[in-house]
DNA sequence: CGCGGGTTTGATAACTTTCAACCTACGTGG
DNA sequence: CCACGTAGGTTGAAAGTTATCAAACCCGCG
């Protein structure tokens, strides 16, 4: 057993992406060991944020964007009345702080829903590895094109669905992105108040609440709390597409 | 004169970035003239769109983004049931179709709003001279961004605005864009229709219309068909602001 | 055990949409 | 060159949806 001796400091154990059981999320498929091991060298280091901390806040110097190791997050702008916009949730695998390469500062503030823990990628050097390789290159375009994909889908959702259309939406939304990391596709937590919810889709918390109890109420979902249980899947996906029979 | 002959095909002009008047809008700054050769060889040629044609289509093979050299787009989603939802207006100088990198497809369409002409730049080579010239990833890694923030500035319209901040929003957004272009920040022409705003903002034809109107009632504007011009712009600002105030 | 954040539910108000009629400008073809 | 057709725009009245305000509830936690 290779313990580790006292002197090695928990601040220096290094995210081993060659090791990680998200690589698939987060990086290019086909890479050789040897650029793993470049790539190992360039991620800078878990960090932990406690619930309810930002990993970073509008106006921070962008240095670095993070992949999600463990836990969930929403990133929201705060207006200037102090009424906030959640922009998106996210969870294991997913790659936050794109937002702020422009400016090179960050645009909004990316606060843990629960503990968590992520992996920063210093900003700088993932330019660099991207020269070495081609492939990190092109995965990581592809990925910031997911954002703007993802970006759009919720302009649509806000620009032409009605309260509960908004709702399933996102609730399908959520329930694919938890399947794709190996959870039940119908059985999940809310990690975020009714608020936040509310706000990410354009509604005030009260109209969360009643279009949940709607769903409950047509047998779609169960609700108890937090806890979600979607019920009948294909009658949340018709919701949808109902637009198509009007 | 060097007037070209009947076998020289308009096709075949391409465009000079290194010439090109718009080239502080989409060109990172301090390029060398080693590196604008480069630059100009890579860039696949002009294309003219004639007003309602289609740059490209949802669904299309992405191959290549395009830079706006003149003329306006829009760039829209069609829902199942024929229902469009516009996601951007484009003006020259801007870039577009940077969705299509992450399915290698187009997610959108891209339709010219007035007869217009792009630049074609071929994604995989645009790739290709990143690797030879630093400064121009880090460029378009900016242009990304800059679309992404974008978006979220739209997810924050569509969410917590009412209708008539949002058109203040959407004016003053264009004033500034024009502005940016040498053209006048309070005097121009909407190029889109009443419905394609609504769409954009998430309302109907009529509220857009109804909006407009009161505007122009409380002397914010004058509004002559699609000719827009706007008598105080301070009032408009406050629109928006004037959320903190409630 | 009680407090407080988060949630549910009801009644009312505000806003936006819908439906409908009418108007305006522009391009086409006689 | 003018008339007419049509797409786009304006306005009004009614209906529908969501927000607001208010009260009560539930649950976890100190």
């Amino acid at each position: 057993m290779n313990a580790p001796t006292a002197s090695v400091s928990l601040n220096n154990i290094k995210v081993a992406c060659s090791q990680c059981n998200l690589r698939e999320l987060c990086l290019p498929v086909g890479l050789t060991e040897q650029e793993f091991s470049k790539l190992d060298a360039l991620v800078g280091g878990r960090r932990k944020v406690k619930r309810g901390q930002s990993l970073y806040r509008a106006g921070d110097p962008f240095e670095a964007i993070y992949a999600i190791r463990t836990g969930f997050f929403k990133t929201d702008l705060l207006l200037e009345d102090g009424r906030e916009q959640v922009t998106g949730f996210l969870m294991a695998g997913e790659i936050m702080g794109m937002d702020g390469i422009s400016n090179e500062a960050h645009t909004c503030n990316a606060v843990a829903l629960e503990d968590s823990e992520v992996c920063g990628i210093p900003y700088a050097m993932l330019e660099q590895l991207q020269q070495e390789i081609r492939a990190l290159q092109h995965h990581f375009y592809k990925v910031m094109s997911r954002e703007i994909v993802r970006d759009q889908g919720v302009m649509m959702l806000l620009g032409s669905m009605r309260a509960e259309e908004r709702l399933a939406a996102f609730l399908l939304n959520l329930s694919q992105r938890f399947t794709a990391r190996g959870y039940s596709p119908t059985d999940f937590h809310l990690r975020m108040t009714r608020e936040e919810i509310g706000s990410y889709l354009g509604l005030k918390l009260e109209t969360v609440s009643r279009a949940l109890s709607a769903f409950q109420e047509s047998g779609l979902v169960n609700v108890q709390q937090k806890h979600i249980q979607i019920v009948d899947i294909d009658g949340m996906k018709k919701m949808l597409s109902r637009q198509a029979n009007c």
